[in-house]
DNA sequence: GCGCCAGCTTCCGTTTAGCGGAACGATGGT
DNA sequence: ACCATCGTTCCGCTAAACGGAAGCTGGCGC
């Protein structure tokens, strides 16, 4: 019971991993999933750290459901129904199906990417998403993926509703120290309170390249389900030399009646 | 060995239905992708034909898997973590990589969808779907979906390939007769045959609303890995009272310098 | 050409994870 | 406050997963 864990046998190189039966089974389907130009089985198993043989099985199971898929021989891919039930699924999504007319029309009018957000704990996690035609550069964000509430500005706009005062916003932040991904993000509890009182006040958020370099952000919420608690919040995106923060709130007025679901004049 | 299928102890009400272990928990995550609102526990025992204690496992299972989540309270959804894998996976596809700058310009020259499919025995399945930002009708189309080849513009190309002379074409068709979404649609092997010729000497092929009514399409083959063999085929879908396929055709060389990989001037 | 190597696949006795009927608990409607 | 409904937990039983070892296949070097 010192450094090595009691009832492990060995260290295993890789934590967290030692599933079993169906577990073991979508360990493999993530696993697949991170590997877009395909994987080997020794590769596999080496990675959800099992035998060959189970892992075989595991891919045979997958492969009856149509979520995995071999190129040639031996090589593993995540199958075609994998991504057709992800996407049918992602395009009937009560939420997706509300904001996307909204997404559309900003991002035809900016020319920049939009995003429709989330809370959930210490992060927000991005429901719908649209790129702009002529945009060549494109943001690391993805559906489903995450990032810290605290330096998003959709995450701002959905923190100044859900911690009202100084004590929700310690209780929020607890024991962690936030992370801070530029130079510009807040780092302390006092700051994120007095952040979020600027947010209450104007009734939108910005993220002055506080969550990456080049890029800002505002953000205003979005009011799916209830007229009183926003189910989340919608964002604008702009590369700060094509797009500066200053040209996203001037236009407020026209992305708030966007939003609100009035096509702009 | 009548009717009754001997080991089949008794008739399935949903048959191909009464899986077991992995393949279950499986069928519970495609049932979960089909109800993008959520679906109850008992409705899904129902759906996948289990007992209840079975689905809860199933479902316990994809929830530390992060492949499912709850709202409130028993009320089961498809997880982030799954449309983040999907997403993700997608994006990073090398074949996605490559055609989409391709669809983009496509896409934006004709403010029409425009598609990525590869051909799969009798269907082709859409692999990459960029829609324009103007678009007000959505395509039934989605990534990882299908369509019958035969019915298709990228269907057809890929078949003039693959199938060479009118035996291959009888071989492929085989003992099926070929459906028909549409009137215009293709029925015969002779047709098919007399169209696939016609599509090798001109080099695209059409889809005068042979798949869907009002829905007209250009589709040219997109020689990612080989030079020779076509990986799949792109196209440009056009509603006919917007697009007529007569517009599509005339702009046939800015459309195959774009494939190419030159920018049109 | 031919044998060797690497990696995928199959076999089969062992064991463990899934199974599901029944009982319990929470929720919301009346 | 009661009841109906649906989600959750328990536990003895059994079938399905497990994985070491052997077999196969296709590709590469000699």
């Amino acid at each position: 019971m010192s450094a090595e864990n009691p009832g492990d046998p060995a260290a295993e190189p890789d934590p967290g991993s030692k599933l079993v039966g169906s577990d073991r089974v979508l360990a493999v389907l993530a696993e697949l999933a991170r590997h877009p130009d395909g994987i080997g089985l020794e590769e596999m198993a080496r990675a959800v750290s099992s035998p060959k043989p189970t892992v075989h099985r595991a891919l045979a199971a997958l492969r009856r459901a149509g979520l995995a898929a071999q190129h040639g021989h031996g090589r593993y891919v995540l199958g075609d129904e994998f991504l057709r039930m992800a996407f049918a699924h992602h395009e009937a999504r009560p939420d997706h199906v509300r904001v996307m007319p909204v997404l559309k029309a900003l991002c035809e009018r900016h020319g920049e990417t939009v995003h429709y957000a989330v809370l959930e704990g210490p992060s927000v996690i991005y429901r719908s998403k649209l790129d702009p035609a002529a945009g060549a550069v494109r943001l690391t964000s993805v559906v489903g993926g995450r990032n810290p509430a605290h330096c998003t500005a959709v995450g701002k706009v959905l923190l100044a509703h859900a911690l009202p005062d100084e004590a929700a916003v310690r209780a929020w932040v607890g024991g962690r120290t936030l992370h801070r991904p530029t130079p510009r993000s807040l780092g302390t509890a006092e700051q994120l309170h007095a952040e979020l009182q600027r947010v209450r006040a104007q009734g939108y958020a910005t993220d002055d390249q506080e969550n990456e370099p080049g890029v800002n952000c505002l953000a205003v919420p979005a009011y799916l389900t209830s007229p009183t608690t926003p189910s989340g919040a919608i964002s604008v995106s702009g590369l700060a030399y094509r797009t500066p923060l200053r040209s996203l709130i001037d236009d407020l007025p026209a992305i708030r009646a966007i939003v609100a679901g009035k096509e702009p004049a």
